[in-house]
DNA sequence: ATTATCTATAGATCTATAGATAATGC
DNA sequence: ATTATCTATAGATCTATAGATAATGC
């Protein structure tokens, strides 16, 4: 199942390809994020693209290489807020400025959240080894970080861990469970400048004594 | 698409039928939280349930209506604990009692929690109306009775909705994101007591002023 | 007599490939 | 010459049903 894919980069791509390549890719978004991989089929891809389903293959070797692919590509994107998370700035500021980006995020690219969502609450079956292998070692050294903010008294203190948790909870509910907020508070802006609001001061009022 | 079933709650059941039909729900909650509803095939929840695939079809009608009769059981159970939250007692004290509530559903129930959050992530096809009568009267309710405890400076304010939205991204991800939170943290049972530490210290906080 | 289960299979859907044809680059 | 696209279809999988047989309740 999990297997390693050599991204042959030294294989130069023509336009043609690169462009077709990216339709495709941003088809399979928006259908694997929608339907999940099993739902997902390549007819839904190739209609969404605009190319014929052989053709599609012949840019990708499978279903699943093009779902590599999207995760592949998604664990990079995904991780890049929490990177800038660093020491140079005051800690709170610092921690209140990411939760703002992950929002940000979670109202730009619902479709890469729902994307992971949808793999992990599936157990991870083709994205396990990243996890272990990427978002593990940046998760901890920025867990770290963290408790060294809180050892000196610059944030109030709490499990750093469950602090990313509760982060990725609240941030990208807004984006996996759309559907179910939508029916309740509906989704103009009036309630987005709301829910920023609400979360922007629940982890403040965390953070501080 | 979207039926309404009949549940024809005046047809006498047989203990066979009862029990039949409770293993094919057991093995059908087991096999849809963890692979949708596309990724769920009548042969893996057969095989869970112990029965062959056209027997199992004798005591439902298609793949959708276990679906939908999982559904319909899941709804009520998930807005019991939200039911609970009252004008009784001690409205800090009602919520974060609500809080733990819903923590410890994530951990007892944590196939329901997914079989929801399937379902609401792809855009709640066969739920929509489910959210619209069952849980958006419910929902304005206690936001009523919630905003009417800010109003009275009975806890700090804040917006209702949004609250509620904060209490279920939280408790539900520890159910959710189970696989993830599993690589980052492990699941033993002091990670779990760190988790309800952190988040019943987050609400505490939020909620006083 | 009615309820429950089994074998066999129809019919739809889905991934992927074979092999021919058209378009493009040098 | 190489790259890109198309038609046609093989082969696997999946939902659901037909029709026969076994088990159960009165």
């Amino acid at each position: 199942m999990t297997q390693i894919v050599m991204n042959n980069a030294n294989k130069k791509l023509s336009r043609i390809q690169l462009k077709n390549r990216k339709k495709i890719l941003d088809a399979a978004l928006d259908v694997f994020s929608q339907h999940g991989y099993r739902g997902a089929t390549l007819d839904l891809i190739a209609d969404a693209a605009g190319l014929s389903k052989p053709n599609m293959l012949y840019y990708f070797d499978s279903k699943e290489a093009i779902h590599v692919e999207l995760l592949n590509a998604l664990m990079s994107e995904w991780l890049a807020p929490l990177e800038k998370l660093n020491n140079d700035g005051d800690p709170l500021e610092e921690l209140l400025d990411y939760i703002d980006r992950k929002m940000e995020m979670s109202r730009k690219y619902p479709r890469e959240s729902r994307l992971f969502a949808n793999e992990i609450i599936q157990g991870a079956p083709r994205m396990g080894p990243h996890l272990v292998t990427g978002l593990k070692p940046l998760f901890d050294e920025k867990c770290g970080l963290i408790q060294s903010w809180m050892d000196a008294g610059k944030i109030a203190p709490t499990d750093p861990g469950q602090l990313i948790f509760s982060i990725w909870a609240v941030t990208q509910h807004y984006a996996d469970f759309d559907a179910q907020v939508k029916v309740l508070v509906g989704d103009d802006g009036a309630a987005w400048k709301k829910a920023c609001a609400h979360v922007h001061l629940m982890f403040q009022k965390l953070l501080t004594t």
